[in-house]
DNA sequence: TTTTCATATTGACACTCTTCGATTTGATGC
DNA sequence: GCATCAAATCGAAGAGTGTCAATATGAAAA
């Protein structure tokens, strides 16, 4: 259950439309608060939260020079949520669906 | 702007842990509604208004069957999310953050 | 040092979400 | 028809979210 609750952190992140065009935004690297603040009609307020809950789930990295913060994807976390869509999403022999032999009248697998 | 918004929602629908753990659950093949609950401490209507929020996003399909309903993965939606990843977070020639010249100080392919 | 500027934080508000018990619906069996 | 069972819906409570204006922080410029 740890592994559900680290990724759905993650996808929160992404369940909003807007940290989801934010992320689109770093896709192709770097970019400076202030960027991305130009694309949005939103509060810099809010979007320093966004950015802050984009930071805290690990999905985006940020770094400070002087006067500016330029916030960029943690290709880690992006790998590893792509990879945790994909397992939670395919058949596979050790699924959680098999883990108990009474709820496994349904699965295709074991009938 | 209406992409972010259709996939969002399937963002937050995985986004809770229980429900991402159904979906886990579901990877196999279909499940009777009364067997995905006996593997949560949730009630029944707790679990219902869960797989409502699944079906709505288009990530899972009931079908009912006598008293029964039996949930599965939408796979077509499962496979545009994972799509929509991807293209959200990886390097590409058309992408958001190239379209408006003044944004794009940052973006590393057109320094 | 004082001002300016970019960003973060705070406090507040409305709204949404998760959860439950109670009730309703709808199909099956007696 | 009546009882039973699976699932959906309703109504309510408490927690969480998105948003803003106002304020604080901290670095650079004057």
């Amino acid at each position: 259950m740890e592994d559900y609750l680290e990724y759905a952190r993650v996808f929160k992140a992404l369940g909003d439309p807007k940290r989801a065009k934010i992320v689109d935004m770093l896709s192709c690297g770097e970019q400076c608060a202030c960027m991305i603040l130009e694309k949005f009609e939103m509060s810099q307020s809010t979007l320093s939260h966004h950015m802050k809950l984009l930071c805290d789930c690990g999905l985006v990295k940020g770094r400070e020079q002087g006067k500016w913060t330029y916030y960029s994807l943690d290709t880690d976390t992006v790998n590893r949520i792509k990879q945790f869509l994909c397992n939670i999403t395919s058949n596979k022999e050790n699924c959680i669906c098999k883990e108990d032999v009474d709820c496994c009248k349904g699965c295709d697998k074991n009938e």
